[in-house]
DNA sequence: TCAACGTTTCATCTTTCGTTGAAATGACAT
DNA sequence: ATGTCATTTCAACGAAAGATGAAACGTTGA
């Protein structure tokens, strides 16, 4: 995660529809949900807006998607933005690393997967 | 931490200078630094780009100032920081709070003053 | 009170982002 | 192959954000 990656992810996130669609695919997991339902989650959004956001979200490394049949299914990369909270707090602790390295380890825990370790420099 | 806060958040770091004012104001934690160190350490920003910068960071709820003389210093709030990560990464665990609970009490123990507890709804 | 310093406000212009609806794509069933 | 469904791409316009320099503000020390 480099600070171009990070701008992007936190651009992306930075709009009402795309947040909720990104903390809907969280709350999903690894199950993910089709575009489709996730307009219909959004409510009166166009699908063709709803489609422009996920590409953002895409775009930003923050969700990935497969093809379902006709569905294209959408779920949280959660290893990315357990990398991007860790970018912003890269040094909550004030070199105190273990601090964040617990932190960034528990979001790591929640997304099945490890994340690299936090760089406090 | 509402949906309008976060937005706000998100929104407030979403560009490069202003992400390099907080993770640098994360980094000189409750001494702060002020505007013109600010400004002089991101090189060659003018100084009104700053203080606009500093202004959207504040009415963002980021970071806090305070008058020392002819400066002002700014300093990063790190409650907020932790419930905008909080936030985003509400349902990480899919409803198994008690990882999320963790995570954020470190962020806290970072900021030294303790946030709320995490809503997994 | 005056001058110097650090910081902010304002007006302006340029650039980027958000929204919309129509047309195009890809996949499945008949 | 044809129709249908789910989703994406595209072009156009209006709205919002970014950058700049000059002027104003508040604080300090002479």
């Amino acid at each position: 995660m480099d600070e171009r990656a990070a701008l992007a992810g936190f651009s992306a996130i930075s709009h009402q529809d795309r947040l909720r669609i990104v903390r809907m695919l969280i709350v999903a997991g690894a199950d993910g949900m089709a575009a489709g339902a996730i307009a219909s989650a959004l409510g009166e959004a166009l699908p063709s807006r709803i489609s422009f956001h996920l590409k953002e979200l895409d775009h930003a490394g923050l969700i990935v998607s497969r093809r379902d049949g006709k569905s294209i299914i959408y779920s949280a990369d959660f290893p990315a933005l357990s990398d991007l909270v860790a970018f912003l707090m890269h040094d909550c602790c004030q070199g105190h690393c273990a601090y964040c390295d617990k932190a960034i380890a528990l979001f790591a825990k929640c997304s099945g997967r490890p994340t690299g370790p936090v760089r406090c420099d």
